[in-house]
DNA sequence: CTTGTACCCTGACCGC
DNA sequence: TGCGGTCAGGGTACAA
């Protein structure tokens, strides 16, 4: 469930408490966890005395950087990513937090303040991996632009969707298309766009791009400011929940009436995933 | 290049 | 009280 406005909650979150923190030690719980095609033993090995820079966000991925232990005036050695897909989330504390929330350990990085950043993951669908700067812009320049960011205009998403004739919803899902979106908030933009999830993405005009490109970073500006969507899994760092929830249009309120014309919200279900949507108010 | 589908994983929930 | 089936969905692998 984590999609940008959670995954960068969880980043804001983090940065400032592991900026210049070394790692003392590591345990991974399940090797599962390490991606990549490493063993648990060489990651831990990569990881052990680095200190971590800034922590940024990609699409859905959270990057943390790893710098010699002399510092982080040096060059980034490895970037850390993690993914925490469905049920990834982070603790930071002296102790693990003796909660129902943190029941899954994952993984533990003890730090040089004599802290650790918890990773639990009950479903452990996400994971950890390492690589050099190198190879992350190789991965990097494969997604999609970032949403918030300036260069997604509706120009841009224009040109991104023309060509297209999968559902619009699938294309907002489609990372290389759009980072960062997951299946709440295309339902949700796609509502507030008044756009009907299962047009082809090329059968757009210009004037329901730019409602769409506006609905799509309204609501994860909106929800970003919310610390995202908890509806059951999702927690930002040491259990905090998200707000946006309450402010839901469509998704997951099959049955329950629109907000703009009080028909019944529908559901369908397209690449797999449920879509919600109102089909008095979008066409 | 495109699009679609299976898979990973556990727990919540539902009907019996 | 248990038990089997279904669902949640992000990202990747793979097929067509």
């Amino acid at each position: 469930m984590p999609e940008l406005p959670e995954v960068e909650t969880m980043r804001r979150d983090l940065a400032p408490l592991l900026r210049g923190r070394r790692i003392r030690r590591v345990r991974v719980h399940h090797d599962d966890l390490i991606l990549g095609g490493l063993s648990a033993r060489s990651f831990s090995r990569a990881v052990l005395g680095r200190a971590f820079g800034d922590a940024d966000r990609r699409a859905k991925y959270l990057l943390f950087p790893l710098h010699a232990a002399e510092g982080i005036d040096g060059p980034v050695e490895r970037l850390m990513r993690v993914q925490v897909r469905m049920t990834g989330r982070f603790a930071l504390a002296s102790e693990r937090p003796d909660s129902p929330e943190f029941r899954h350990p994952g993984l533990d990085l003890e730090l040089d303040d004599g802290r650790t950043l918890f990773y639990d993951d009950v479903r452990r669908l996400g994971g950890f991996d390492l690589l050099t700067p190198e190879a992350w812009k190789a991965r990097a320049d494969a997604l999609g632009p970032e949403p918030l960011g300036r260069t997604f205009t509706a120009a841009r998403l224009a040109r991104i969707v023309a060509p297209l004739r999968a559902p619009i919803k699938n294309t907002l899902l489609d990372q290389r298309r759009v980072a960062g979106v997951g299946n709440i908030y295309a339902s949700e933009a796609l509502y507030r766009a008044g756009i009907d999830p299962r047009r082809p993405a090329g059968s757009l005009d210009t004037e329901e791009v730019r409602r769409l490109h506006r609905a799509v970073r309204a609501v994860l500006r909106e929800a970003l400011e919310s610390a995202g969507t908890t509806l059951r899994d999702y927690r930002a760092v040491n259990g905090r929940s998200g707000s946006f929830q309450t402010r839901l249009a469509v998704y997951q309120r099959e049955g329950v009436g629109c907000p703009g014309c009080a028909r019944p919200i529908s559901r369908i279900v397209q690449a797999g995933r449920s879509s919600f949507f109102c089909a008095g108010c979008q066409s």
